[in-house]
This record gives structure tokens, sequence and C-alpha cells, in this order.
DNA sequence: CAGTATCCTACCTGATACTG
DNA sequence: CAGTATCAGGTAGGATACTG
């Protein structure tokens, strides 16, 4: 596992650089719903109205196309009932999880800090 | 340390809520152009200028109300010299250290991850 | 319930030019 | 060098209505 941003480099130059891969991954997972939808995944598989109602002021539009992102990189799992009324659940997958891994440190570092960053004096 | 998000929920409910000031840092520090910014940072103290190349892609005006922000936010600092021409300098404060070093590994493992992501059978 | 479809606006962004 | 000013455009994102 790599720790240091000087490993990466070492073994990466053209992280970071426009058009690469790394930046299309981190817009999706580090946008501005892309990380708060992951956040509640975190607390288990949900249905779309609970998430739609735990990620607090997210449209119907964003949560729809954040969600087919995040499927799409296969960080998390869509699983439809045939039943009436429609039932689906959604839920990180393995890679979804290692991922929430790594972020859930910073997540909880920004809560602690964030208060006192912005009463900040100017 | 908070390690969970249980841990962080059961102190602070409101955590991650629409208007809550968690959401304000997020925006910041996640935003498309601040993570980069700050990545680039961790390098060592940069100039305006190795600033700009080295972040790939962002324009003039984005990096300029990127620094402001991440300056307001106390994890820049800027540091003017009076000379001619002028130099600037911008570094992590202790802050903004503190901060990478729970976003690095999370970013080394976007690094490693994303080509598979992307490559993903569809 | 779990989404689409549609419309509309704000802001991100690039290009260009200018200043201390 | 290190920015600010201005303008044009495209797109992310919000509100609302509708559908299987």
């Amino acid at each position: 596992m790599m720790v240091s941003l000087a490993d990466l480099r070492a073994e990466r130059p053209d992280v970071f650089s426009d058009g690469c891969p790394t930046r299309t991954v981190l817009d999706h997972v580090m946008g501005k719903w892309g990380v708060l939808v992951l956040v509640g995944l975190s607390d288990g598989t949900q249905r779309w109205g609970e998430l739609r109602r735990n990620v607090t002021g997210i449209s119907e539009k964003m949560l729809a196309s954040t969600l087919k992102t995040l499927e799409g990189d296969g960080l998390v799992r869509r699983t439809a009932y045939p039943e009436v009324p429609p039932r689906v659940e959604y839920a990180l997958t393995d890679l979804g999880q290692d991922l929430m891994e790594r972020m859930l440190p910073l997540m909880a570092w920004v809560a602690e800090n964030a208060d006192a960053m912005l009463d900040r004096p100017k």
C-alpha cells in the first residue's frame, strides 16, 4: 500500500494531470453529492426513498444521476425486486466499502474541525 | 479520535445535514479544484506560477478563488514578499497538513483503482 | 415507490486583456 | 510575477410535473 504522495508520483507521474482517469474518478467520488451518498450508504443498504431523506437537500435528479455514476464506477450495487409497489435497494460494493474505509477518517476530521474553521477571525 | 460513522453520528447527529458547517467545508475541500490544489501544496511550499503549472488545467480565475477559499478556511497560508518582481508563496498550514494526512491515503487509493473502475465491462 | 422528463437559472470555466 | 476585470458559453444543478 502506498502512503505518501512521493511514492504515488514515483510510480505514476501523470497522476492528477488533466485527462487522467484519476481526475474522472475523483470528480465522481469527491463531488458534492458523491461523498454524501457514499456516506449515506456506509450506514448500510438503503432504499431510494430512505437515501433521499437521509441525504438532506439532494434533488431527485441529482440522486438519480449520482447513483448511476457510482454504480457505473462499481462502487454501488443496485438491486431491484420485481414487486408491486417496486422496491429497489442500494448498497456499497466491496470496492465501495474499501473506499469508504479511507474516506470516513477524513469525514470525521472535517466534522470535528468544520466549526473552528468557519469561525476563525478574518 | 473518531473512526466510525456511527461514533460520528452519536456525537453529532446533524452532521452532513443541509446547512451544517461540515457541508460548507466539505464543498471547499472536496471540490474539484480544492483537492488538486491541496495535493499540489502537499509537495511543499509553492509560488503562484508553479501551482498554476502543477495543477494542470486550472484557470487563473479558479486558482485565485480556490486559494482564497482555502486560505479563509485556515488550510493554506499565503506569504507575499515585498520585492520587484513580486513573489508570493503558498503553503499548507498545520491544519492543512493535518487534513492532508487523512486525504492522501484516499488519493492514493483512487489513483490505484481509477483505471480498473473506468474500464469495467458495462 | 422509484424513478423520468422538462424547463430554467446560476455559476463554473476558458479566453482575453489589463495592472501594480 | 502575480494577479484582477470582463465577457461569452456550457453545464451542473434545482423545481416541478409526470409515469410504470
